[in-house]
DNA sequence: TTATAAGTCTATTCAGTTGATAGACAAAAC
DNA sequence: GTTTTGTCTATCAACTGAATAGACTTATAA
């Protein structure tokens, strides 16, 4: 299961994929038309900025946008940063990798499995973008 | 990212796979051999046991074990009592379901990226079993 | 140049979950 | 009937998730 956050900052991606090249979008009509709670998705948002996922522009007329098309950026690259891990333990992450304590790695039969399934995820998220993210 | 509790649970799982046949193993064994705290690691191989996935014998000769054998013991089957969802979002999950408040699933763009990454996870854990978790 | 509209930052809060431990209890074996 | 083993209840500290409040900064436009 992901998190709130990582649910709301997909969310207010996928809208502002839906107005790319529309100008700046104000935190406040996310909030309204996405159902987020406006203090919480302030932060996601500016997580996002700080990681070149998204733009803003302060004061009157501004707002967040993406200032990349939408399908140049494949959902990992959004999961990872709200998110964190996309890999269901650290011993099989690849950004977030972690040695397993107490547990030969190259020997365990649970970092196989979760090899598997992590490679399954990825082919998706890697392939998708924010673009899949466009309601309707 | 699991819980350390599905790791320790779906290890020890493992372990006692590898013994499927040879009778009872004791909880601290496993502990040693897995480095599990031993306490952990009793209530999950309770909860395993009151979901029917293993057995146990009280008294001296006592302990845990399979009854089946591990193949036929899906990892998904595991990793749902003990873990929860496999799905990333309660709306997309199949054993855990819970409808999501303010969005249109039919509709939805973020919906359908997480069907997509449930099925490709799903395709993984239902096909491997206990059996694949054995080390080696 | 000032009023105002926006994003930015700090900090705090509260609730719930995770991971772990202690100790009493119950049942089976010898 | 004593020892060995699993079972149950209770508790705990630490962490994380989710959310809120309020002060600060920057840009626009009148």
């Amino acid at each position: 299961m992901i998190s709130k956050k990582t649910q709301y900052g997909l969310k207010a991606l996928g809208y502002l994929a839906a107005q790319y090249g529309k100008g700046p979008v104000l935190i406040a009509d996310i909030s309204k038309k996405k159902k987020i709670p406006i203090k919480f998705l302030e932060t996601i948002l500016l997580q996002l900025k700080q990681n070149n996922i998204l733009e803003s522009k302060k004061g009157k007329g501004g707002g967040y946008y993406m200032s990349v098309p939408p399908k140049s950026i494949p959902l990992a690259t959004a999961f990872r940063i709200i998110e964190g891990p996309i890999a269901m333990l650290p011993c099989v992450s690849l950004n977030f990798y972690a040695k397993c304590k107490d547990c030969n790695e190259k020997n365990c039969g649970l970092n196989r499995m979760m090899i598997l399934t992590r490679d399954a995820t990825l082919k998706v998220l890697e392939k998708k973008t924010l673009y899949d993210l466009i309601d309707g």
